[in-house]
DNA sequence: AAAGATATTTAGATATGACTAAAAAAATAT
DNA sequence: ATATTTTTTTAGTCATATCTAAATATCTTT
């Protein structure tokens, strides 16, 4: 497997997340940042190798091998994070582009003694789970803060948009997974949300609130 | 900088090292299993960026930038044998493989952090030195344990060969880094060495012996 | 159901890094 | 010093992964 097809992979499964269906051309070129023309290209490469199923103009989704693949991907990209962060001490926004590179690293053996010595972590630095070798892991119940209902109370527990500006706004305002968030109220003029966090009051814009996750009670 | 271009930067440095002069295309081709003309294709290249010296029919030199990079990816890649065996628990026959890949890795900030996190290490598993951030270090005095003279006696600190296949005959005749050895005879038929370790007594062939270093008081 | 808009695919081109076969230069031997 | 061998380079191909431009299929409107 190449670098780039490990990618087209990582990208179709993050797609496929939710919408079970199939993941259209154009969606894989936006995420990829790369031009339809090329994702068909790969689509074709990647169906004869019999990880995605891909007919023309109806869109791809992964077959079990892809799946596999996806997740043994993503196992690899979170232990790496954690190790950064843990054991590194890098700070949770400074790790992506990092891990992007090392998740690429073939060796079996390498990815095992990793989770052993990280001590088998369930979640990375975001929140996100980390799949067991044999793919399975669970996600955790979780909602939009956005989407919650007025005087909701939950566990902060993951982000959806993970890049360093966001990242290092959260740390900024002193909000972190584990925290517990309520929300006391919401302006309806631009859906600003109200909400208390370790003893103090915060006003936080939609846009915010709308990448964050909690898990209600 | 690709992986391909820094394999050729490196093999450049292994084989520029002791003989100062130039390098052959021959010489590079061979050490990177490949055709001499692909190695010509490649040194216009290195050339272009300035990384190497080359002139037509006289083999090439490392610049001095090409020298930095070498010596930058060496330190990569000896740091992460010492984190594979020191944090990971690996054994010295089983790391070359993966610190091939990991040395690409792109990160200033891992290396350092790696560096401080592994405790500024001086030495890879296998006593070859590493180079420091600024690209200097010291190679220890040494010598192939097949050129010292009878009645010799020094630290075993280093392999030439560093194979699994060569590792693993050390483990299994409890020869390691740091043990003293003298040589208590030579077998003038075949280069035989009569060397004394450990207390104990060992024969080894003038092969073997010639992929140990040794350093003389 | 035809027209227009959007999405997708095809065809042809480019850059990288490899290869083979043939030509040319350098080294070695007679 | 000439012939032979070895080394190195050139020329032309190939595969991967991209791209642009043009063609075609599907979706959306009316």
């Amino acid at each position: 497997m190449t670098f780039s097809e490990e990618n087209y992979i990582k990208a179709i499964y993050h797609l496929g997340i939710g919408n079970e269906k199939m993941v259209s051309t154009n969606a894989i070129a936006e995420k990829m940042e790369t031009k339809p023309s090329s994702v068909t290209d790969m689509m074709k490469k990647l169906s004869e190798k019999n990880l995605v199923n891909y007919k023309k103009y109806q869109g791809v989704s992964l077959t079990e091998s892809g799946r596999k693949l996806a997740l043994s991907i993503i196992r690899k990209h979170r232990l790496w994070e954690v190790f950064l962060v843990d054991k590194l001490d890098f700070q949770w926004d400074e790790v992506h582009e990092v891990a992007e590179q090392l998740e690429h690293i073939k060796s079996e053996k390498l990815v095992d003694k990793l989770d052993t010595y990280l001590g088998y972590p369930k979640l990375d630095p975001h929140g996100d789970p980390i799949p067991a070798k044999d793919g399975k892991f669970k996600e955790m119940v979780k909602i939009l803060l956005s989407e919650a209902p007025i005087n909701a109370m939950g566990l902060c527990i993951g982000v959806k948009d993970s890049s360093a500006t966001f990242l290092k706004f959260l740390d900024k305002h002193k909000i972190a997974l584990g925290d517990t968030i309520k929300v006391l109220d919401k302006e309806e003029f631009d859906g600003s949300l109200h909400i208390q966090i370790k003893q103090r009051n915060l006003l936080i814009s939609e846009q915010i609130a709308a990448n964050l996750f909690i898990n209600l009670g």
